[in-house]
DNA sequence: CTTTTATGTGAACTTTTCTTCACATAATAG
DNA sequence: CTATTATGTGAAGAAAAGTTCACATAAAAG
């Protein structure tokens, strides 16, 4: 289950905020202040930070910046007493996902909370694909092959690559090429030449990583 | 076709090797200094370095530990005029591949230059086989759980191991984790438990550098 | 000491991945 | 404008990877 930081200095609203989420079955933890708040967040994994905007010493907005790289992937909801549209595109420029003000009904911080748990699951598992996409893509040694024709080449041509890597049927090639192309590891350009996207020019580094990684004793 | 560094002080016996190498058909470089071959170590690949013993300045001992730094993958081979037993054992453990006195018969050099080259070419094959095995090993999604597994355990047994990973049929896993034994990743000790071997905590550690690279935008 | 749980093997089978082949169309060179 | 080279598709088949099942033995628990 998704667990939840509650970062408020109030203490009858930080304990409010609690029951609320303990009624909805979230396990969830409090911070009174921001440095408190800062160490719990370095110490465990929280999915998600609700973070009010008036707090004494750093303010809201400097928190959250603090926060979000300590959490990266946490997502965080600000609260704040005092709405305007330019505190809130700040809040959002610095990495808050959601801004809600106060007073605000129950159901609404609940929905925003399940919003933002739901795109967690969502991005966790883009990432998993995206890994899982590279890695079969590696697995073979023909791709790897071509990936490292990118090491000096911008661009490769299809019947080029063939010769260069001694492959005679040239389906057998653009089976391969194709692959990339699935995996979005290559792309072709208008005229047909393929090319490595931004995504595939990190899977090269990453090979080139792992290369270094796994030869020296 | 393999590129060899030839580090002589005297240009006269340098300029000799250099012939004999022209011959045999190796693209060569010279140095006269050891300075000056390790700048030449740091610019470019060589596959051999023949490396002269009696040098002014750092000895050929010391420049040997230097080269050997800067171009791990070179193959040394130490000439020196000078020979004995104990140099010879320096030099060895210093990490020459061979070592030859003067004088020495051109075939012999040759033939030597020709061993350490396979070597080398051996020595790629394995590195090859290992990215091979590692990548092939990472392409499933339930090895690379199991190996994440390690991140918070030194040993796991079988059937602790499938209920965490909510596999009803442990021949699966088993069949898995015979995969990840036959790849040198796993280990099993005495009483059956798995265990990473020194490899698969590298493997573990790629695995953590592809996410960290793949994940952020 | 017998019942249960853990560990394992080998063969049959399924699924996925890779290769090959027959064929088609577009671009380029002569 | 015709021959050649480059690029591509889809289906069939081969090979590799993964799964399942029937069965076996060893270790631990009662």
């Amino acid at each position: 289950m998704s667990k939840i930081l509650i970062v408020d200095d109030d203490k009858e609203y930080r304990e409010n905020l609690k029951e609320i989420l303990d009624n909805a079955g979230y396990p969830n933890d409090m911070a009174g202040s921001a440095k408190q708040a800062m160490q719990k967040l370095g110490d465990q994994q929280f999915d998600v930070v609700l973070l009010d905007f008036m707090m004494p010493g750093i303010d809201g907005i400097n928190a959250l910046g603090e926060f979000k790289k300590i959490s990266p992937n946490s997502k965080i909801i600000m609260i704040t007493a005092f709405a305007s549209i330019e505190n809130a595109v700040i809040a959002i420029k610095k990495g808050a996902s959601e801004y809600i003000s106060k007073p605000f009904k129950i159901e609404a911080l609940l929905l925003m909370i399940k919003q933002v748990i739901e795109e967690l699951r969502f991005e966790g598992n883009i990432k998993k694909l995206k890994l899982e996409g590279t890695l079969s893509s590696l697995s073979n040694s023909i791709r790897r092959e071509i990936i490292r024709l990118f090491q000096t080449s911008k661009k490769i041509r299809l019947m080029e690559t063939a010769r260069k890597l001694d492959i005679e049927d040239h389906t057998k090639l653009i089976f391969h090429l194709k692959t990339l192309r699935a995996a979005k590891i290559l792309r072709q350009d208008m005229k047909h030449a393929y090319m490595l996207t931004k995504e595939g020019k990190k899977v090269l580094e990453c090979l080139n990583i792992l290369d270094n990684y796994l030869s020296d004793k």
